[in-house]
DNA sequence: CTAAAACATGACCATTTTTGTCATGTTCGG
DNA sequence: CCGAACATGACAAAAATGGTCATGTTTTAG
């Protein structure tokens, strides 16, 4: 019941790419040391994103990866899936008629409210705006740290 | 990001416990033939709900085990940290400090609100309303099914 | 007090998933 | 054509999962 590293790496990376203008390229390996994943883990993850259209990459001299898509567009479930594939909380939730007491179980239904409820907040903000809310809260995380050792 | 088959039968076990008179006492191997567990894994379950105080067990003859509280006091939420330990969707969420960008990431936040929200809803109904939903709905479902073959 | 019934404990194990690494190939620009 | 960058696929170590099994302990009926 938790998200995997390559889910987190994922983030982590799409988050990178969202806190830029839109078009810029990056290069994985700069990725990779900027935010501790292994380099060539993040290239077999980077193939999914691309493969989900969150990225597009390029080879050759001068290439790199950029977004896909403008970063407003981009949800952190987008991101998640695109890596793990689709969230299902339970087994039972997975394919309607698998499990024998779906029809009448009331934990089948709570489960499934519950997986609306967590895709519904993975889904409530933006790349854009998760990156850009993160730069703000860093920028007074350091004022505030700069006012003390001045005091 | 799934249940696992430990919480899962967990919660059978405890469902089915749940949907009987409080006190009333059933043996490990009827419940692993009626829910579809396998018997061996089911005991050293049971073990860990006995331990969370969830259900109590009694050696010897006429022995089983019986729940350690009223199912009215008993969420899903209990049965599966018993068994999974606490839940946390986000190993970020683990422990304050772990993760450098704590304190700015907004991710971080966004996960912590989506831990928040599916606990909630794992406690909102108790083990006894679920047991009872269930019991209503698969009378619904019966009745509902001879009409159509008399009819 | 003894036999049988029931759960407990802990060792063991097969399989799958996760988390990578690496060698080699491909594409592109200059 | 060279070097930079990503792609692909094989490989593998480690951990988690989902069990099984032999043995031990507790309880009670008789």
């Amino acid at each position: 019941m938790q998200l995997t590293m390559s889910g987190e790496y994922a983030v982590r990376a799409m988050i990178h790419l969202s806190a830029l203008p839109f078009g810029t390229v990056v290069q994985i390996a700069d990725v990779s040391k900027e935010w501790n994943i292994p380099e060539n883990f993040l290239r077999k993850i980077s193939v999914q994103l691309a493969r989900a259209d969150l990225i597009v990459s390029q080879r050759g001299l001068n290439g790199g990866i950029r977004l896909g898509q403008p970063a407003e567009r981009i949800t952190v479930l987008d991101v998640i899936e695109a890596v793990e594939g689709n969230i299902f909380l339970n087994k039972c939730l997975v394919c309607d008629g698998v499990c024998p007491r779906d029809e009448w179980c009331q934990v089948h239904t709570l489960w499934a409210e519950a997986q609306i409820k967590l895709k519904e907040i993975l889904t409530s903000k933006s790349l854009a705006q998760l990156a850009a809310e993160s730069f703000t809260r860093k920028a007074e995380l350091n004022e505030a740290r700069q006012r003390t050792s001045a005091a």
